[in-house]
DNA sequence: TACGCGTGGCA
DNA sequence: TTGCCAAGCGT
């Protein structure tokens, strides 16, 4: 092995060991694929895109239909693009439709027809990106060539221990410097159909049958039991919009208060009466019609307060409305379960988060 | 660079 | 039920 500053790329002969086993496990276990039959970059550009993001049970019978309906690139860019995207229909991610479509039409009317046969030529071409070139690029013209895609990611973490965040670019170019250390000149097509293969197969994202594995006396998953903790992907936490519409039930000077449930935020502290609904809401009926739905009693006069809070938490960032509830000292109130009134001295003594304790302050009520 | 883009299968 | 994806790409 050497060292390449961030990864090590693993010797000549390591690499041709793991070759040789990988194309073993390929030429048995394999699936009959309709696009593994051809070399025809038009068929082979076809199942790529379909296959996008896309298990083969999904796009095999999308694949059968676009070439029924379209057996070449000139067919395809003689269509309607709103027939193509109807045959499309049902697959998602439909700027895959459109894109084929364009290229189509760039194939026919400034390739003459035929396409780039390089993976530098094809990354040219409109919702052809590095993998997809590469894939066509050795499947068609075998171009010696990586192409890298989510199963080859997972299989070259854990055979070599790459842990660098697959998702970075950073770690894509590592692991691209790695993919291209072992894609081999001779047959770089079936190497890289084998690669993917293997991923999707054997080296499965959850629970891979190790003990089934022809390489386990060579990864570095499988020797230091990390299968499951790679390939690392950093997730990028998401940060959930949540819309809050407290209502403050007031009676006699007293508020309507109640424990937070567990699984969410605040456990345990004390809030209102929460109406949380997807969207904000600026119109007092909406939020009429939200109470009477919800069983709460409308007996008083409700009134948002002008202010709309933000607050921001490490994963969720909430906008919340406060409105006002006064019921009169005639009336009397069925309180929501788990609500119950509390004097102010009470609530100066419950514990409550920020954003309550900031509002009462804000106005003039604690 | 981070995010939106669709759908269906699975635990 | 809910989250996590599955042969990525464009902006």
């Amino acid at each position: 092995m050497f060292n390449d500053g961030n990864i090590l790329i693993p010797d000549t002969e390591l690499i041709a060991e793991f070759n040789k086993k990988l194309k073993f496990w390929y030429i048995k276990n394999h699936r009959k694929l309709l696009w593994r039959e051809t070399t025809d970059p038009y068929k082979i550009w076809l199942s790529e895109i379909i296959l996008q993001q896309t298990r083969v049970a999904q796009g095999t019978p999308y694949y059968e239909k676009f070439l029924l309906n379209y057996p070449t690139v000139f067919d395809l860019a003689a269509a309607d693009e709103r027939d193509v995207l109807r045959l499309w229909q049902g697959l998602g991610y439909y700027s895959r439709a459109r894109n084929m479509h364009y290229t189509a039409r760039q194939v026919v009317n400034e390739y003459g027809g035929k396409f780039p046969e390089t993976a530098a030529g094809l990354s040219k071409l409109k919702g052809l990106g590095n993998y997809t070139a590469a894939a066509i690029a050795s499947f068609s013209f075998g171009e010696a060539v990586a192409a890298i895609d989510g199963n080859v990611y997972r299989v070259m973490s854990r055979i070599f221990g790459i842990q660098s965040d697959m998702l970075s670019n950073q770690g894509k170019k590592e692991f691209a410097l790695m993919a291209g250390q072992l894609v081999p000149s001779d047959d770089p097509a079936t190497y890289n159909q084998a690669m993917i293969e293997f991923g999707a197969l054997q080296c499965v994202p959850v629970s891979p049958a190790c003990h089934i594995c022809p390489v386990t006396d060579m990864c570095f998953a499988f020797a230091h039991n990390m299968q499951n903790q790679l390939p690392v992907k950093v997730k990028k936490l998401k940060v959930k919009q949540r819309f809050f519409n407290y209502i403050v039930v007031e009676s006699n000077g007293q508020l309507a208060m109640k424990e937070r449930p567990s699984k969410d935020i605040w456990q345990g502290l004390y809030d209102f009466y929460l109406l949380e609904s997807t969207a904000p809401i600026e119109d007092p009926d909406d939020l009429q019609s939200l109470i009477s739905s919800a069983g709460l009693l409308q007996q008083g006069i409700l009134k948002m307060t002008s202010k709309i809070y933000t607050h921001i938490l490490t994963h969720q960032r909430l906008h919340v409305s406060f409105w006002w509830l006064e019921i009169s000292e005639t009336n009397t109130i069925d309180l929501p379960a788990g609500l119950t009134f509390y004097t102010k001295e009470q609530i100066e003594s419950l514990p409550k988060p920020i954003l309550i304790d900031t509002f009462l302050k804000e106005e003039k009520y604690l």
